[in-house]
RNA sequence: GUGCCUGUAGCUCAAUGGCAGAGCGCCUGACUGUGGCUCAGGAGGUUGUGGGUUCGAAACCCAUCAGGCACCCCA
């Protein structure tokens, strides 16, 4: 090995002070997933080759491959809903339905790297399967708001729309079924290049200016979700599936309604047109204005897929949440814990005479619940032991010279503000406590 | 996978074909029980990498790697 480190293109290394922020949104998504009873589940990170095929369309180049010596062949997982499938189908004797189970990981594709998208991503994906309630979208609606809100975003809105009315707005305007596909993709990108940008693009792909206006007048609605629906209703009172579609999600959002969740959360947005491949029913992600990022999650109802591994229907619904791109908008809007260091304590050695008693003081600190790093170079001067934790953004510095020793305190120093206070050995874990909890919002 | 932009010290950036620099950071000391401030001094570069053009390349050309933006698609 000798060319220069490096990892790998769009799989990214987490330091230290990204990986805090990242364990604080897994330890907060779990705390919620398993406040709404789902249980954890986790699979491995390769598949069979055979078992991620034909499952996802045309993206299938972007699935990492390789085979090893024997011909086997086997891939990284593209997403966890198809070794979720996998699972239901191959344990389905001994789970028990409706199931809810999350799953936190790592997934690969083989995209072009950009921000907020790696090749390497960890999803943290929430799903009730076996069931075709609309209260289990509810569910997963009103789970996904608890999630952001305990995040500490403020400022964001669920988008909800259903596979039937897209394909009911597609078929009102007359197109085939053949011509659909071009329409979707089209109009999910209504947010970005607006009503004039869509119809452009619907024109040049050949479909009749009529259908077009139909179909801009149909993606444009935008509002409060009722008014919203009632008008879907009346433009699509044609289209059986579609009136089908919209009674469904009325009955989601009066769920989600009775869940508390807040009116301004959510918003019925007929130009959600998202990856469609498998779903059949609802759909829904969730983004931020500000800063623009892309979806933030996504799911929707998939009652086909994991029938194809289970052979008989299983309906579910279920959505990932972008630990990336959660992170990476969590990092600019300055949300998250801001503490720089795990560590609540520095426990300073000041001489090598005092080095067994330092020793001795961290490990009842640690013993007592507090997370202490201790200096390790007894000749080192005092002041480069404050620097130190200082720099490593460790909130308190002790120090135990021969005064405290002989008196049996121990000196706390609270290294932002340079204030010190000499306690007695016995009120110590107390005070640690009491400063740390009474910390600043840069856990200082 | 396609197109465009970028890559110089740890970081942010200068130097437009002619001596590789600044600010911040880092190290040492002033300061042997107290970090941040101040002052003095110091270290740190294969200009992403490889090739080419040229008397001479950080700069121009080609390739490659990495990052960003727009497509495509998605978390």
């Amino acid at each position: 090995m000798s060319t220069r480190p490096q990892n790998v293109k769009g799989m990214r290394d987490h330091l230290p002070q990204a990986m805090m922020l990242r364990q604080s949104i897994q330890a907060t998504m779990r705390t919620v997933f398993e406040r709404y009873g789902f249980e954890p589940l986790q699979t491995p990170i390769v598949e069979y080759a055979e078992t991620l095929e034909g499952k996802i369309g045309d993206d299938e180049k972007l699935i990492y491959r390789f085979e090893t010596e024997g011909g086997r062949r086997f891939a990284l997982r593209y997403d966890q809903t198809v070794p979720l499938a996998r699972v239901v189908a191959q344990y389905q004797n001994q789970l028990l339905f409706p199931w809810r189970r999350y799953a936190m990981g790592q997934s690969y594709r083989g995209e072009r790297p950009a921000r907020g998208r790696y090749r390497e991503f960890w999803q943290a994906d929430v799903d009730i399967i076996g069931s075709a309630s609309p209260l289990a979208d509810a569910e997963i609606i009103a789970l996904l708001s608890d999630v952001l809100a305990a995040l500490g975003f403020t400022g964001f809105t669920t988008l909800l729309n259903h596979r039937q009315i897209i394909g009911g707005i597609a078929r009102v305007a007359g197109l085939p079924e053949a011509q659909a596909g071009g329409v979707y993709r089209a109009i999910d990108k209504f947010d970005k290049i607006g009503a004039a940008g869509v119809r452009d693009e619907l024109l040049r792909s050949g479909i009749a200016a009529d259908a077009v206006e139909r179909i801009i007048t149909l993606v444009s609605l935008d509002g409060p979700t009722d008014g919203v629906l009632d008008e879907l209703g009346q433009r699509l009172a044609d289209d059986a599936r579609a009136v089908l579609a919209i009674t469904n999600l009325r009955e989601i959002i009066a769920a989600v309604r009775a869940m508390g969740i807040a009116e301004a959360r959510i918003a019925v947005a007929p130009r959600l047109a998202r990856g469609l491949s498998y779903y059949t029913g609802a759909v829904f992600e969730a983004v931020v204005a500000d800063p623009p990022m892309g979806s933030l999650l996504g799911g929707g109802r998939y009652d086909e897929l994991i029938g194809l591994f289970a052979g008989r229907p299983i309906p579910t619904v279920g959505l990932a949440f972008g630990i990336e791109r959660l992170h990476d908008v969590m990092t600019e809007l300055g949300l998250g814990p801001q503490q720089r260091s795990v560590a609540q304590a520095f426990v300073t050695i000041f001489g090598a005479a005092q080095r067994a008693a330092s020793l001795e003081l961290a490990q009842q600190l640690r013993h007592a619940g507090i997370a202490v790093e201790t200096a390790l170079d007894a000749g080192e001067r005092l002041s480069r032991q404050f620097q130190h934790a200082d720099r490593r953004g460790v909130p308190l510095a002790l120090v135990l010279g021969p005064d405290e020793l002989a008196a049996g305190t121990v000196v706390v120093k609270q290294l932002a503000s340079g204030q010190q206070q000499t306690v007695a050995r016995a009120g110590l874990i107390e005070l640690i406590r009491q400063l740390h909890a009474t910390a600043g919002p840069d856990g200082r």
